[in-house]
DNA sequence: ACCTGAACACCGTTCAAGT
DNA sequence: ACCTGAACACCGTTCAAGT
């Protein structure tokens, strides 16, 4: 008998986003994740007492804490490659972007609301520009990929759109309105 | 005994909207939604014989289709009065906006973004500059409006903020960016 | 401490039956 | 044509019990 790795609260979030991108956000029931970690599902509840709700808490926060590293070079060129990576990532685990874009979670995207304010800080811009700035990008990179993700999955337009291309460009135009 | 009115489809839809608006998403069940109609959950599927994925599809083009309307003042004007607009509907019915963000649904933004396309063409951009302008004041709108009901939902932040404020100037950096 | 089994109150939906 | 009642296969979750 194959002895299975012991019941971790990290190996129930892993699990959990290998079934969410491979059968999408609506086939995770805690039965079938107690199937895919073979367990009971009742054995779940252990683990994260809070059940399903803090499941789902602890994948945003998996997926959507995204700062922007540490960097010396200009603002622009940071915001734009920083934007780029939260990109690829959202579109890694398309199926949780649902409750990162409308799941109250304060905390998930604090932290990386605030490394953008700071970054515009520091660019001279004031406090209030800085919060402006931020929301309007944080805004426009939720709210394309979400679009993105939902046309690609439609099916509707064709396959060879250059996604990346049209994001930059929006993004270049976001750039140029807030930093 | 009072006369109910005649089930439609229309009164259901309504119904389910109120329902959600005043409950939330999470809330509205085909048991539920038959109690506000004063009918059994069973007789919804003869209005509506795809069931519930059918009737959250009509929620969403009740409540996403919000074309330009037609006018002749200056582009960027038309564009900041409609994108208020906009925003006015999505909050009046923030309970649907999950599933405007994330459910794949061709045809009710597509009638949107092609009014926005045009705009932009009769503005003077190309087809491929229009088509980006389009996703990008959509994907800044759809985004910013997601993240202003997540953070007044989630009361951590002050009350008394301008979210409207906020709104415009993202904007216009917005506008400035494709228009 | 960690997991299981049975049970409870809910879902969406089908289908035969009533009017 | 329009609606109901009973039933089915699922949910998330509680709780006592096992080891």
């Amino acid at each position: 008998m194959s002895q299975r790795p012991p019941l971790t609260r990290e190996r129930i979030i892993e699990t959990a986003l290998h079934l969410i991108d491979g059968q999408g956000l609506g086939r995770l029931t805690m039965r079938r994740l107690g199937d895919s970690l073979e367990v009971e599902a009742m054995a779940i509840y252990h683990h994260l007492p809070h059940g399903k709700e803090q499941l789902l808490e602890q994948l945003i926060a998996y997926v959507a804490a995204h700062p922007v590293p540490p960097g010396n070079g200009a603002p622009r060129d940071r915001l734009r490659d920083w934007a780029h990576g939260y990109r690829d990532r959202l579109l890694e685990h398309v199926g949780v972007m649902p409750l990162i874009v409308t799941r109250r979670n304060p905390g998930a995207l604090l932290a990386t609301t605030q490394s953008l304010e700071d970054l515009l800080r520091t660019a001279g811009r004031t406090e209030a520009q800085a919060a402006v700035g931020a929301h309007t990008l944080l805004g426009y990179l939720l709210g394309t990929v979400a679009l993105e993700a939902r046309e690609r999955a439609a099916e509707t337009t064709p396959d060879d759109l250059d996604w990346e291309g049209r994001f930059r460009a929006g993004l270049d135009g976001v750039l140029t309105g807030i930093a």
